[in-house]
DNA sequence: TCATTCATGTAAGCCGTTACATGATTGT
DNA sequence: ACAATCATGTAACGGCTTACATGAATGA
């Protein structure tokens, strides 16, 4: 089973989706340079993932509403040897856009939804041993995390890179911590 | 802008939604006890709402899967003063499945999704004083989040209650804090 | 030879939300 | 007088996912 988060409504004032602001976002801190769909994907795999991992499908959905809302351009690029690519660019109207998402001053809390800790709530009518051994699949799992963004966050130390993109990631690295640092100690109350 | 989090697949074998299976340990968590949608969405809220917080219409909807499958009864309940309600309990075969549910070894860390933080990873391209506030924001929702599950907390300490709904909640904690001293920390960086 | 990369999409379906509908009773 | 509680649902719609479709080039 897998839990995501998604947005409902749009942000801000902007009549745009999550998904397009994100992306939008994306075509942003490229700057100049166009990007394909396809690009796109890989980036924020590699560099976002973690906070927001759209589809594909969803991916190419919002830059086609991008271009239809006059947000960004679409340039079709024949290729020899590979697949013709569209590459993609902010208009000047999409860079006021990203702005004003980004400076909305709406700010909202995310819901503390975990799958496992809903299971974990109902503990009580399973056997005891069985939640142990998930809470500690649940540990190394979160432990796992950890080493991977600390990882992460060692070639991305600023003055280096962007310093919102590290402090975001230090966010993962906090939450992850949190996550293993409560479920030792319910492991140790659990044994008890 | 809301966000929350939603399950895709079934929880285990069960070929049970996440919804179902969350309605499923609710009726089981009040034993032998009947409920009505109605207790239920209460229940929920009042308990669960940070972890899982369904609409009144997934919460009926579930309810009419689960007794169409079998693992729950209906009983209708005429009323007076009130209007006829359906009363719900647990079948044996559902306490069954909420079991192997519950038990179900695959555990799978919940992603680190945050629109806050999205938008926050792309704060270079907007004006620092503006993400300074949504930060400090962001701090205070989290900080108040924190003191209302403290208090939460506070009625809750085992043994008088389930330890496991106790060390639930106790998460919900480690990660309001996690966030609170993150934002502070971020907040000292960025006005440096 | 087989998996991966490049490159873009369509179709179907699940899960979830809000808005609408009804209507007596109880407390402020 | 007004709001909240009790009590259950339908309808419409949004956003996201996976599966399917295509197909050449490159590297192990």
């Amino acid at each position: 089973m897998t839990v995501r988060t998604i947005a409902t409504r749009q942000p801000s004032q902007t009549g745009l989706t999550l998904t397009e602001c994100a992306v939008l976002g994306m075509l942003g801190h490229l700057g100049p340079d166009e990007a394909s769909g396809y690009d796109l994907k890989k980036f924020a795999d590699a560099s976002l993932g973690y906070l927001w991992a759209p589809s594909k499908t969803q991916l190419y959905a919002a830059l086609a509403q991008l271009v239809q809302a006059g947000l960004a351009t679409r340039r079709e690029v024949p290729q020899r040897h590979r697949p013709d690519k569209q590459l993609y660019r902010l208009t000047e109207r999409g860079g006021e856009i990203v702005r004003e998402w980004l400076e909305g001053r709406e700010v909202e809390a995310d819901p503390d939804r975990s799958t496992f800790m809903l299971k974990f709530f109902f503990g009580r009518q399973a056997g005891r041993d069985s939640l142990v051994a998930q809470l500690e699949a649940f540990r190394d799992l979160y432990a796992e995390r950890l080493s991977a963004y600390e990882e992460k966050a060692a070639g991305e130390a600023p003055p280096t890179r962007d310093e919102f993109t590290y402090l975001a990631l230090r966010y993962g690295i906090a939450r992850a911590r949190a996550a293993v640092d409560w479920a030792d100690g319910a492991l140790r109350e659990l044994e008890r």
